[in-house]
RNA sequence: GGACGCUUAGCUCAGCUGGGAGAGCGUCUCCCUUACAAGGAGAGGGUCAGCGGUUCAAGUCCGUUAGCGUCCACCA
């Protein structure tokens, strides 16, 4: 018994076991060193929970050139991997541990990693078997954690190599806290949201003298850190008390009046306070007046001993009975609604207190300029949609130090060594030889210091290994453009220092995914979708095809369940098809190539089509344009093979021609298979499913490659084929029209001019009468074309349905008159431009022949047209 | 304050280097025809946001306005 396709597609009987099968047969990690490498390297997720539709289309994007490469004879790397994710995780695990009432302290560093080691397992296990639902073409014999041992000698190496270059410093400065997470974070990590907050103003009283000072501030309880007011020197209003001296109302300090011309004398009062430990800009007066930096908070974000009465509070509790204490003092003199950007923490949503701290930087000034320069070279990365590059270039020349040290206890622990006695500072791959005397630093390193160096780290740098020579740098880096400033712009600069080439020859980047409504899908608003739902309820292959044909590179796309569905149809579609093809191979069938001398009219019309289809989906694949291609794909498929081809093969599969039903099986095998290893890379369970059945289970599409193109000259023939469709349409309308049933016969009239093409139509009359369900049918050069019913004026030919009782003498003049003022207005068009001098002098030739042709044609058929018009008046 | 994106059919969106606007879904008509009714055959539907410019020719290039959106930026 021949094996069959089922008779429904059922996406879970299909994809069921497929991915062990590739597994088992290291489809994913066999690598033919004899072909030339592409490589993907997968943008590591974190393992802070199960993937969401965004992972799922990004990895789709991937999978999908991966398997395209391999078809196309690449030895291609797919390396999977997840990144340990930092502050994310750390807070998720530490949420967890909150609901059990167990702290992070309680636990102590080492207990708590030995938690977090567990937790990465757990998530890892389940990303892992959402990827094999995505049926990502991973090889797994690589795969790489961002916290493993041989990306922590990555990082160590990194870490060691910037400092002793002076690339990394330790240094005093304020940075973004997050007292909820009780961490340091770099510049991006802040999210500035507009917030409607109160400017306060204070008095702050002259020393020895009733006058007063106005103080606006937005953050009152940083008062207690105090260390001056500013005016502007110009600002003739405030000139007079430069250099004296006024009370700080919130500790009754005397602090003096200093003048700087970073003062706006527009903003507010004029009057600034300074706190040098509690602002970015005031630091900066700070060092540049040599004034104190006292800190008057907490890492909790509660005030400190410097706040008095409020030590203790927290930092906003502390804000409000310190206001309330001023108004009733007579202190605080206006209060009044101000919108303002207020950072809050990327993580934890905390509201970020700038503060003054002791961190480890990257000096970022040289490092930028190596990855500006490496863009201004032939090995640059190409960005894909291009526009992406300003914002990278924008960003690193306006760049300032990346701070690169948390507090965390997740991540990488920094290589630097404190010397017990003398404090001196030791920073090595490895520990100091006396480490007894040695503390090391408590801190971590940002993530994404680790997933700098992603592409290469995981290939085994800093070791020079054989995948290392092979695979890097890696081919292309798709992701979103979220985060090309966290971490694409990293990669390129790391990748620049430390392995003198860009990481990635292309970018590519796609937008967000947003739900039904355009909203970006989120946990608060619970509009996130589940692509394990839409695999359980669609399966993967129409997922994939949903996501990967329904986006533009660089823009965002919505869910759309509609089209979700549309995708179904689609491959529901090919698999009636693929059932119809395989219903109709005899069990013994063998293809043997194609036999091009023995092809029909549909057939070489079909293998044209193919040929046009395949070079679309090659290029627009190429450029990354997978909607376009998609688009080609789905006409080709739905409307060429399934709808044209497959029909009209059904009049030679019912004939006795025995060698002509073997060439039409042959060509619908052929033109089946490149379908289905053409759509492959979109949807890999259903064309193996079908593969398989072609051939048998032991096989894989995989192994495939990419169809090519037949060279043969097929062009008159698809004029041929595509007149018998104009024919077939301009009937099937005509039909719907009058109402005429489709399977009525009707008579016909053709008249064709060109021989060659009257006897091809001739030759080709069983396709007419079967799909114009005709009666009488007569080609000929000269036929009759007037009288009641209908005549269709079409290129190079007319044709005559006469329907007596439908379509009178007069409503037929009447169509007449239509179409030849159509035809006017076209010729009047044509004329239009040919006459025009500029137009001739400046067009391009081809598109003057394609006129003049046009115009031949408008004419040829306006004549024609003129002359039935005639003969019926005359009648 | 800078930079960028979007505005095309009722809805969601394509339209790559300028040369008579397309798809999916929805709507209307007809059809259970031997791969598929989650289907087939047809039809209708758009001054391509407004204005100006370049060009023989603009949805496409340039400028500008408006609406929506995103990113970056230290104004207390």
């Amino acid at each position: 018994m021949k094996k069959q396709l089922s008779t429904k597609y059922e996406a879970r009987k299909v994809e069921e076991g497929k991915y062990d099968f590739w597994l088992e047969k290291n489809l994913f990690s066999e690598h033919d060193k004899s072909k030339p490498p592409f490589t993907i390297v997968i943008p590591p997720p974190n393992v802070t929970g199960k993937l969401h539709l965004g992972h799922a289309w990004d990895e789709t994007l991937q999978d999908m050139m991966i398997r395209y490469k391999k078809l196309r004879g690449y030895d291609v790397l797919y390396l999977p991997g997840m990144d340990h994710a930092g502050i994310a995780t750390q807070a998720k695990i530490e949420e967890r541990l909150r609901k059990q009432g167990i702290s992070r302290y309680d636990l102590g560093r080492e207990k708590f990693l030995e938690v977090a080691w567990d937790w990465k397992k757990e998530y890892a296990d389940f990303i892992r078997s959402q990827w094999k639902k995505l049926g990502l073409a991973l090889d797994y014999t690589k795969e790489r954690f961002t916290l493993d041992e041989g990306l922590n000698e990555a990082v160590t190496h990194v870490f060691v190599s910037l400092y002793e270059k002076g690339l990394i410093y330790r240094g005093e400065r304020i940075i973004n806290y997050d007292p909820v997470q009780k961490t340091a974070l770099s510049n991006i990590e802040v999210i500035y949201k507009e917030t409607e907050s109160s400017l306060y103003y204070f008095k702050y009283i002259i020393e020895g003298s009733e006058d007063y000072l106005e103080v606006a501030t937005t953050r009152p309880e940083t008062m207690f850190g105090d260390v001056c007011v500013v005016v502007n020197p110009e600002d003739e209003r405030y000139q007079k008390y430069i250099g004296k001296n006024v009370i700080n109302p919130s500790n009754g300090q005397l602090i003096p009046i200093i003048a700087d011309d970073y003062v706006d004398v527009s903003f507010g009062t004029g009057v600034m306070k300074c706190t040098p430990a509690h602002d970015p800009n005031d630091f900066i007066l700070g060092e540049k007046y040599n004034l104190e930096k006292p800190i008057c908070m907490n890492e909790d974000g509660t005030i400190n001993h410097l706040g008095h009465k409020y030590e203790g509070l927290d930092r906003f509790d502390a804000r409000q009975q310190l206001v309330k204490d001023l108004q009733e003092s007579g202190l605080c003199t206006k209060i009044e609604k101000h919108i303002n950007q207020v950072g809050y923490s990327e993580r934890s949503d905390a509201i970020v207190e700038p503060y003054l701290s002791k961190q480890w930087f990257v000096k970022m000034k040289p490092l930028a300029k190596q990855a500006l320069d490496l863009q201004q070279t032939e090995n640059k990365v190409n960005f894909y949609p291009p526009r992406f590059e300003k914002t990278f270039e924008m960003w690193l020349e306006n760049i300032e130090d990346w701070c690169i040290s948390r507090q965390l206890w997740w991540g990488h622990r920094i290589p630097a060594y404190y010397h017990k006695d003398t404090g001196e500072v030791y920073v090595g791959a490895n520990p100091p030889k006396d480490i007894e005397n040695y503390i090391q630093d408590e801190d971590v390193l940002d993530t994404w210091f680790s997933s700098a160096l992603w592409p290469f780290s995981t290939l085994g740098w800093p070791n020079k290994t054989e995948d290392l020579e092979r695979y890097y740098p890696t081919d292309v880096l798709i992701t979103g453009y979220d985060i090309l400033l966290f971490w694409v712009v990293r990669m390129i600069f790391q990748g620049v220092e430390f392995t003198k080439t860009r990481p990635f020859k292309d970018v590519l980047f796609h937008g967000l995914i947003r739900d039904e409504q355009g909203r970006k899908m989120s946990k608060s608003l619970g509009n996130g979708i589940d692509p394990i739902e839409v695999i359980d309820k669609y399966g993967a292959d129409t997922l994939r095809h949903f996501l990967t044909t329904n986006s533009t590179p660089g823009l965002d796309i919505r869910y759309q369940v509609d089209k979700v569905e549309a995708s179904w149809n689609f491959i529901n579609k090919i698999w009636n098809a693929s059932r119809f093809v395989i219903h109709n191979l005899t069990e013994d069938y063998q293809f043997e190539g194609l036999n091009l001398n023995n092809l029909s009219v549909p057939d070489k019309w079909i293998l044209k089509r193919l040929n046009e289809t395949i070079k679309a989906v090659s290029d627009n694949l190429d450029k990354y344009e997978f909607g376009l291609s998609g688009n080609y794909l789905y006409k080709f498929i739905w409307d060429d093979f399934c709808s044209w081809y497959i029909e009209l093969s059904k009049v030679t599969l019912n004939s006795n021609d025995k060698d002509a039903v073997q060439t039409t099986l042959d060509v619908l095998y052929y033109v089946l298979k490149s379908i289905i290893i053409m759509i492959h890379p979109l949807m890999p369970f259903v064309s193996e499913e079908i593969y398989q059945t072609l051939h048998s289970d032991d096989v894989s599409i995989m192994n495939e490659s990419w169809p090519s193109i037949i060279e043969h000259d097929f062009d008159f023939y698809a004029e041929v084929m595509e007149a018998i469709i104009s024919v077939v349409s301009s009937l099937r309308t005509l039909r719907n029209e009058e109402n005429i049933a489709p399977n009525k016969k009707i008579d016909l009239y053709i008249q064709v001019e060109d021989e060659k093409l009257l006897n091809a139509l001739n030759d080709n009359r069983v396709y007419l009468e079967r799909f114009a369900v005709s009666n009488t049918l007569e080609i000929a050069s000269k036929t009759n074309l007037v009288g009641e019913g209908k005549t269709f004026i079409l290129k190079g030919i007319e044709l005559f349905v006469p329907l007596s009782g439908l379509i009178d003498i007069e409503e037929q003049i009447n169509n007449l008159k239509k179409e030849i003022k159509k035809l006017e207005g076209e010729i009047a068009r044509c004329n239009g431009m040919l006459n025009n001098p500029s137009f001739m002098a400046k067009a391009p030739q081809k598109k003057i022949d394609e006129e003049k042709a046009k115009l031949e044609d408008y004419q040829s058929r306006y004549q024609k047209a003129k002359e039935l018009l005639e003969s019926l008046t005359s009648k």
